[in-house]
DNA sequence: GTAGGGTCTTAACTTATGTTAATTTCCCGG
DNA sequence: CCGGGAAATTAACATAAGTTAAGACCCTAC
C-alpha cells in the first residue's frame, strides 16, 4: 500500500522510483487521533507537518467571544503544512473532524527532502498553490454570495475535491460535519444553514440523507455556484516536467 | 538603486552577492500601467509573473452579475505570483489601483532562478506563506467579523502591511482606494463602509481626510479588530538560513 | 471660473440573516 | 428496549446590513 502522500503527488507529476522512495520513508509512524481533537492549536509553534492518511479534519480559527471561522477541510492524501517551517506560529488550528489516521512529518526531514528532490519540491509548491486557490473561491464565496449559494458552493467544493481523491461515489458523498460546523465554514448561523439546505433540496437540486449527499442536478448547481472553477487539480505540464528532470 | 524584490527577500533571509546579482538581473523592463488596467485577467492563461515596482495593485474576482471581491491587496515589491507557472490559468484578475510602475518575469526564468538558487526558492516559499495568512485572516474577517470590526480589520491590515514597507508615516498612511473598492474588499456595500468609517472616526479611533488616515488609537483598533496577528513578517530561523547555506 | 463626472455623505426604507426557543429526530450506551 | 444528549428542524421575532435616492463635495478639463 503506497503513501498518501504518493498518491496525492502522483497526480501532480510523474514520481521517479527514487522520489517515490524518499516520500514513502517520511513521516513517524501512523496515529489515531479522535474526532474533535486538535492536532494544531493556533499560535502555538510548529514542529512537525500533518499528514493526513484516513478521516477528514478542518483547519479553523476562533475568536475570543466564541466565533469561529472553518478556513478549509483537509481530506486524506493533505499534508497539513509543507510550510510549517517557515512559520514561527500556527496561524490555524487544525481539528479532527472524524476519527483520524495521521503521521507527523518533522519539519527537518521535510527541509532535507526538499532539498535532496527539487522534484518533490515543485510538486509541494503546486500543492500548495492549489489550495491557495481553494481559499480565494472560498473568500469570494464567503464575500459575495447569498446564503443559498454559500451553502450550495460549499457542497460543491468538497463534492469535486473529494472525486479528485476518490472518496465521492458519483454523485453521492458523505459529509461529515454537523449543520453547525457548516455555519463555521460558510460564515452563518446554524439555523439558516438548515434553511437553505432544506431549500436546496426541495428545489431538486440536491437529496439529502443525514449526512450522505447527493448531487441530483449538476449544471443547475454549477450555475447557483457560480464560483465553480479552480478547484480542479491538473498535473504540471509536460515542459516543466521535463525542465524538472535536468 | 536594488530591485524591489531585493528588498523585499531581505527581510526575509540573508541573500549572498550572488543571489542579489540574480535577482537584479530578473525581469523584463520597467514599464507603467495606468490606474483602472487589468494587469491580469481571471481566466486567461500566464505567461509571466508581475513584480510592483512601485505604486498598488489589487487581486480581485468578479462574477458574471457584477458583484466582486477584492481578495487583497498588492504592495510595491510583491511579485505576482511566483507559482503562475504552475497555475494552468489564472484565477483571478490583477488591477492597478494606482498608476503602476512594474516589471513582467517570464516563467521560464523564474524556473531557472529557483534551480540554480534554492535560497531564493526558500525565500519565495516563505514569501507566499505570508501571503495565504494574510487571505486567511481576510477570510476570518470576512466571515466573522461585524461590519464595524471588518472595516476597522482593512485599515489595520493595511497600516501594518504598509509599516513593513515603509510606506507608512507612523500611524498615518493614505489608502488609495474608493469606498467602493474597500467595500469590495470587506463584503460590505459601500453606502454601509461609509457609515461605518464615519463611526469609527467618531467614536476616536481613526482620523481622516480625504483618503489619508490615522490611526489615533492603536491599542483599542486592536481589540476591536481581534484578528491582528499574522500579518507580521519574521525572518526565516537562523538554523534553518543555515541549513540552506549547504 | 465654471461645468460635469465621480465620490462621499446622509436619510428612509427594505430585506437577508441572526437569535431564541420549542419540538422532533437520531444515535448510542446500558 | 429504554433513556438521555446531541443534532436537526421549525416558527416567531429581532437586527445588521443592503438599497435607493438625493444632496454635498471635489477634482479636472476646458
Amino acid at each position: 500500500m503506497s503513501s498518501p502522500l504518493v498518491r496525492t503527488l502522483t497526480r501532480i507529476l510523474e514520481l521517479r522510483a527514487t522520489d517515490i522512495a524518499a516520500l514513502s520513508a517520511l513521516g513517524g509512524p501512523v496515529r489515531r487521533c479522535p474526532a474533535g481533537h486538535d492536532l494544531i492549536t493556533a499560535g502555538r509553534q510548529l514542529r512537525s507537518a500533518v499528514l493526513v492518511h484516513e478521516g477528514w479534519a478542518f483547519r479553523h480559527r476562533t475568536l475570543a467571544d466564541g466565533r469561529r471561522l472553518v478556513l478549509d477541510f483537509v481530506l486524506p492524501g493533505d499534508l497539513c503544512d509543507p510550510t510549517v517551517f517557515v512559520t514561527p506560529r500556527a496561524n490555524f488550528s487544525l481539528q479532527a473532524l472524524t476519527d483520524l489516521r495521521y503521521s507527523r512529518v518533522p519539519e527537518t526531514d521535510l527541509l532535507d527532502l526538499l532539498q535532496s528532490h527539487p522534484r518533490i519540491g515543485a510538486a509541494f509548491w503546486w500543492s500548495e498553490a492549489h489550495e491557495e486557490a481553494i481559499t480565494r473561491a472560498h473568500l469570494l464565496a464567503v464575500g459575495r454570495l447569498t446564503a443559498y449559494e454559500r451553502v450550495a458552493y460549499l457542497l460543491w467544493e468538497l463534492w469535486v475535491r473529494l472525486s479528485l481523491v476518490e472518496l465521492a461515489d458519483g454523485q453521492g458523498f458523505v459529509l461529515p460535519a454537523s449543520q453547525e460546523l457548516i455555519a463555521d465554514a460558510a460564515g452563518l448561523s446554524s439555523v439558516h444553514v438548515n434553511r437553505m439546505l432544506g431549500r436546496l433540496a426541495r428545489e431538486g437540486l440536491i437529496r439529502r440523507h443525514h449526512r450522505e449527499f447527493t448531487i441530483l442536478d449538476v449544471p443547475r448547481l454549477r450555475r447557483i455556484v457560480q464560483v465553480s472553477d479552480g478547484l480542479n487539480l491538473t498535473p504540471l505540464p509536460p515542459w516543466i516536467q521535463r525542465r524538472l528532470r535536468d
